[in-house]
RNA sequence: UGGGGUGUAGCCAAGCGGCAAGGCAUGGGACUUUGACUCCCACAUACGCAAGGUUCGAAUCCUGCCACCCCAGCCA
């Protein structure tokens, strides 16, 4: 059995390494989100290869805020952070964060500048950037480069006491500034900032930068697999030769798998904020986010979100995975767990002519057609009662099963009706329809059984509830699938005046709000319960339904294998 | 024109020298008091290259070429 086990390229990797006798046969990971956000789908692909990797090998995966960079940080963050990963399922071992180790990373600092591998430069951002060379050219030696470790240790004394300003110094790794990989050209490891830190308060106003914190962080924490996206692989070098010179004996490998990308939307942070802070969306978990709080509130179940991870599965080539196939795993998920229920979105008028007036007989309907242990519900049956607008058409093609004009339909849960007649207005829409039910047809009666083409849904006019129906179809961009991403203007710059490219694409009709009517049953509905409206799709009762108006979010639609024509 | 990566169907993705798994999507059919679900069937003579080579045999090895992605933050 263990034949057929899945695997993929990273456990096959540590598969070796376990075979080789490293780390004495011990696996540790992390999941290392910096706190500048909502976590996100993409998110999810990245937590669960960290998550299911050490249970894999029978290790733990720790839980460590790279909280670097203060002036992007909140606690919000951290809060919304560690609530979705427990949403998911997973359980962490330890919780760290990079600025509790503040103290250590320094100290690493100090080491490397004694023994003449770091440097303080005075160089401005421009200037380093112009001695840097370019990606065909070689860079050059920073004026400053060969100061004496005893220069260097004072200055980055006084950088830490706050005697210079922000920008006037950095501390440089002393590597090879002529290397092919920019990365190694002496990059800076520390920088000024007066910023006040979520966690450190003003303790600090110099900070680490990833490239020297995260190795540093994941040796410290004993993380044997540091596990992370592409962009990172020609970080590696520069990885391993922090684990080297900071003289770490187990030595953390760093291994890099694709990021997920998924059509219609965008799983950039810094464009995701934009949409928040813009006003573009109602928050963090707007809806159509493909935030975890969106997708929560939206309706999408934890097992489906995993399943879906699973399903796209772990590699090194850039993909971009078809949202359809996420909205394939929310309804299979759906299909088992939610109850069935009926609303008319898109109501018309059905008058039932031999059903007297004042009429009210309960119709007892399953709840899941499959699960009868989740038991039963009534709906109540009038006279007057509304059906889809879309269920009745008056120039019928052949392979049309709902009502046409002298055409007998099943009314879920109750009677067959036939058409008689109908109403339309001066543009020649139906106002009115009038039906005659067979009285015999009544579902659970002896003549039940008798079978016409199609059953629709209704509710009765005057036993229903108000209705609200969000329908969330898209996420938040329209489906060319291309998200481009201006590459100028850091995260930094509020100027929101014109947004983003990317904005210009926002989906119109991500959102559409329709007003109909549902059955009484659904009032007693809490926030977050998931139905099934026949024909409609999925929708989960949203946070803010109030007593008198029933809000539902449609999760996602049903499958129409009805094509007109 | 530097370096690091990746290329298997519309989209993901197995495959690791022995003759192309699986899922989504799509098309057709059966069933159905949800045109849903479920169930059948179809869907790459072909693996970036009408390129060389090794081999009895290649998607898998070697050479060359092409395409795309990432790196020049005092972001992560």
């Amino acid at each position: 059995m263990a034949e057929n086990e899945r695997t993929n390229f990273i456990w096959e990797a540590i598969k070796e390494d376990l075979a080789e006798g490293k780390n004495n046969g011990r696996v540790q990971t992390r999941f290392p989100p910096e706190p500048n956000g909502y976590l996100h789908i993409g998110h999810v692909k990245a937590l669960t290869v960290d998550f299911l990797t050490a249970e894999k090998f029978g290790g733990v995966c720790n839980l460590r805020f790279d909280d670097t960079n203060p002036t992007k940080e909140k606690e919000e963050f951290v809060d919304a952070i560690m609530d979705d990963i427990h949403w998911l399922g997973f359980e962490y071992g330890n919780v760290y964060y990079a600025s509790e180790q503040y103290d250590q990373i320094y100290a690493y600092a100090l080491d490397l500048i004694r023994r003449g591998l770091a440097y303080v430069d005075d160089l401005s951002k421009e200037e380093i950037r112009a001695y840097r060379g370019t990606l065909t050219e070689p860079g050059k030696n920073s004026p400053y480069r060969d100061r004496t470790p005893e220069e260097n240790m004072d200055l980055f004394l006084r950088m830490k006491n706050g005697e210079f300003p922000e920008g006037s110094h950095v501390l440089r790794a002393k590597i090879d500034m002529a290397s092919p990989n920019i990365n190694m050209r002496d990059p800076t490891i520390y920088r000024i900032k007066y910023a006040h830190h979520h966690r450190t308060g003003d303790k600090w106003c110099i900070y680490p930068m990833y490239d020297f914190a995260h190795p540093i962080g994941d040796a410290l924490e004993g993380v044997t697999h540091s596990l992370c996206s592409l962009e990172y692989e020609i970080h590696r070098p520069l990885y391993n030769w922090v684990i080297d010179v900071c003289g770490f004996e187990q030595k953390p490998r760093q291994i890099e798998f694709a990021r997920l990308n998924l059509t219609n939307t965008v799983m950039s942070k810094r464009l995701l904020r934009a949409l928040v802070e813009g006003g573009y969306v109602s928050g963090w978990d707007d809806p159509r986010m493909p935030t975890l709080a969106g997708m929560r509130r939206r309706g999408f179940t934890s097992p489906a979100v995993r399943d879906f991870i699973d399903r796209v599965g772990v590699s090194k080539a850039d993909s971009v995975v078809d949202c359809r196939l996420l909205d394939y795993c929310v309804r299979n998920d759906l299909n088992e767990k939610a109850m069935r229920a009926m609303a008319v979105l898109d109501p018309v008028r059905v008058v039932l002519t031999n059903v007297p007036e004042g009429t009210c007989e309960m119709c007892t309907i399953e709840n899941h057609p499959k699960h009868p242990e989740m038991g039963t519900h009534e709906i109540p049956f009038t006279r007057e009662i509304y059906i889809e607008r879309e269920d009745f058409m008056i120039d019928a093609p052949k392979k049309f099963f709902r009502l046409k004009p002298d055409g007998e339909v099943r009314l879920k849960g109750a009677y067959i009706i036939r058409c008689e007649r109908y109403d339309v207005d001066a543009d020649g829409n139906v106002t009115c329809i009038y039906c005659t039910i067979d009285p015999e047809s009544r579902s659970g009666s002896a003549g039940a059984d008798r079978k016409v083409k199609g059953t629709i849904h209704w509710v009765s006019a005057a036993q229903s509830i108000p209705f609200e129906g969000r329908l969330y179809d898209s996420l938040v961009l329209d489906d060319t699938g291309e998200t481009e991403v201006d590459a100028e203007d850091d995260s930094e710059s509020e100027g929101q005046t014109n947004g983003p490219d990317f904005l210009r694409r926002l989906n119109p009709d991500s959102l559409k709000v329709v007003h109909g009517y549902a059955e009484p049953w659904l009032a007693q509905a809490s926030v977050g319960d998931s139905f099934q409206f026949l024909r409609m799709g999925y929708f989960c009762k949203d946070k803010d339904s109030t007593d008198s108006l029933a809000v539902f979010n449609r999760v996602v639609p049903l499958k129409d294998s009805y094509k007109p024509e």
